[in-house]
RNA sequence: GGCCCCGUAGUUCAAUGGAUAGAACGAUCGCCUCCUAAGCGAUAGAUGCAGGUUCGAUUCCUGCCGGGGCUGCCA
């Protein structure tokens, strides 16, 4: 359930009872043990409002709540200017804990999430491990019971690929020169730069390729095929959920390009300046430019394309962008043309969600020694060993394909919870010796956290889904534990809507430690006469939450580490 | 020039207009005859500067200083 709206909505009734005809109860989680569990500040402001003493507003707040909601609390104080202090009473926990399930929403969204798209004349590099933002929300969103669709809007199309195709058509057979996208680029690049009669050709290359002449395009579709080969290798390594039904590369809008121009036309908004086609907007100094001097298209005028079939076709509610936060102009300005073209549905939400960059110890985007992209494949392949040799060292009796597995989903779950575990718009350090370390708010903390509890079964000799009894909630170390179990709903509901997965990582960070202590300070299988089983059962709804709230950010959990 | 984002402990990160700004690392000091010490606890340490709005500002507004990004034919 979702706590926070449940005691929201009942607060708000109180509020109602006291006389504010339009509540708005601010029910949040209190920041401090002594304030209780949660705290409603809206008393103040009402009071403001209806020119009234606040304390005296919050006591007969609190008064109603009490009296209309028996049972629920404990207490329900008047403290400070105003505050109204929930403290839950250890019965409603208990029964509130009976399952910690994620709620389905009973009114789902269709949510088109575009992320990833990668550029696929090169190899995916290190900012694309922020794939995993998107990833996670898909999965989050649909957890919940909304419909999602990904759409991996890969860069299949464009200048660079008349150069590209060139260069393989030359190479013919030679394939194995594709092993490597990053020499191969360079490769061709170099001959585009120093050879002109190379460069013509690759130019007229780009033409063919959009005329649909048949030779070329079957040189593209192979580079293409074993770009997207390495993409998949990628997503495999790291637990992506995209598959190829995801893909929505940029070629697919080719024959689409010419109707937007043409609608944008019809609808008054386009203007030629200096030979291209262009719109002008008066929020934004810099015109949209849709096509080209030369006839080209640009990345707005296909993004305009899919927007539109994301709206007619896919019918979404929602359209999320998880992007560079460096596109935000592009975003904010292509918007509003679609906006004023019509070309979305007035009532679907179109939503940027940009992401900071990932940079090096020395603050700037991180780059290899010698100042090359860093390859994510390699990345990944690196992150693996580390975690092989920490848990080598930490725990020598793992061996073999366990040995693999654990290495595998530290490894891989250390970089992705780095990534996920800041704030969404925020650049960041990348740090292997703090995201490998089992201590503070990283992926090998959680991991162990859960692997210990799966030990405390493996002792107790019972499995974790036989305990079905509500846990009784009575030291207060069980009492912090069950408050938090039972945020795990309104959690995944804020990341939902604000697309913010590193509230999702704080509260899991939160929920192990807080485990932690209640595992330091209630004794659990030597614990005397029922309260044995409850404490099993805490442990066991504290494991399974953490499972899924790690399964949700796309990090797997193990048994033993 | 214009627009956008960011300045929080030594470091890496949090904080929804709310109460005494939270963690972690690092530092110092404790806790294993005890369910994984890969753990728990304690101590010290921070809102760039100046105004404003508010009962209340890290949060909103203005100016300044500092950093990053974007800005008519790449994506």
């Amino acid at each position: 359930m979702n706590l926070r709206g449940f005691l929201s909505e009942r607060v708000g009734k109180a509020f109602r009872a006291a006389g504010v005809d339009d509540p708005e109860p601010m029910l949040r989680p209190s920041g401090r043990p002594e304030f209780g569990d949660y705290q409603a500040n809206g008393a103040m402001a009402a009071a403001k409002r209806l020119r009234t003493n606040p304390r005296v507003l919050a006591t007969a707040i609190a008064e109603a709540f009490t009296d209309a909601s028996p049972g629920i609390a404990e207490q329900v104080d008047v403290a400070g200017p105003g505050f109204v202090n929930i403290t839950l009473s250890s019965a409603f926990l208990s029964k509130r804990l009976g399952s910690v399930d994620i709620e389905r929403t009973p009114d789902p969204d269709r949510a088109v999430l575009d992320y990833s798209s990668p550029n696929l004349a090169k190899e995916m590099h290190v900012g694309h491990l922020r794939t995993t933002i998107g990833d996670a929300m898909a999965r989050i969103l649909e957890a919940l019971g909304h419909e999602v669709i990904r759409q991996n809007h890969v860069g299949d199309w464009g200048t660079q690929f008349g150069m590209l195709v060139a260069h393989l058509e030359d190479l013919q057979e030679d394939a194995a020169e594709l092993k490597d996208l990053e020499v191969f680029y360079a490769e061709a690049r170099k001959r585009f730069d120093a050879d002109t009669a190379f460069a013509d050709r690759a130019r007229r290359t780009v033409v063919d390729l959009q005329r649909g002449d048949e030779a070329v395009r079957g040189y593209w579709r192979r580079f293409i095929d074993i770009s997207l080969s390495h993409c998949r290798a990628v997503y495999e390594t790291l637990g992506i959920t995209l598959t190829d039904a995801d893909l929505d590369a940029e070629s697919r809008y080719n024959d689409a390009l010419p109707k937007v121009v043409e609608d944008l036309d019809r609808a008054g908004l386009l203007t030629e300046s200096d030979g291209a086609m262009c719109v002008f907007l008066e929020e934004f100094e810099a015109p949209v430019i849709v096509q080209k001097r030369d006839g080209g298209y640009l990345y707005a005028t296909s993004d305009l394309a899919a927007a539109r079939l994301r709206t007619d076709h896919y019918r979404a509610d929602r359209v999320l962008y998880f992007t560079d936060a460096r596109q935000s102009l592009h975003f904010r300005q292509f918007f509003a043309v679609a906006r004023k073209a019509g070309f979305v549905a007035e009532e679907c939400s179109l939503e940027h969600h940009p992401f900071g960059a990932i940079l090096g110890q020395d603050n700037r985007p991180f780059k290899t020694r010698t100042g090359g992209v860093v390859k994510l494949a390699d990345l990944l392949d690196e992150a693996v060993e580390r975690a092989r040799g920490l848990v080598e060292e930490k725990n020598p009796e793992l061996t073999g394909a366990e040995a693999d597995r654990v290495a595998r989903a530290v490894g891989i779950g250390a970089v992705k919870y780095a990534d996920l575990s800041k704030h969404r718009t925020s650049d960041y350090v990348f740090d292997w010796d703090t995201m490998l370390s089992f201590d503070g708010n990283t992926a090998p903390y959680l991991q162990y956290a859960f692997a210990r509890i799966q030990s405390i079964f493996r002792r107790a000799g019972v499995s974790a889904d036989s305990l079905e009894a509500a846990p009784a909630v009575v030291e207060p170390e069980e009492r912090r534990l069950a408050v938090l179990l039972l945020r795990f709903q309104e959690t995944l509901e804020q990341v939902a809507s604000e697309a913010l997965p590193h509230l999702l990582c704080a509260y899991l960070y939160e929920l192990a430690s807080r485990f932690m202590q209640f595992y330091e300070a209630c004794p659990v299988l030597d614990a005397p006469g029922e309260s044995r089983a409850s404490r099993l059962r805490l442990c066991a709804l504290t494991a399974e939450t953490l499972q899924r709230g790690l399964g949700l950010l796309g990090i797997e959990t193990v048994e033993r580490m």
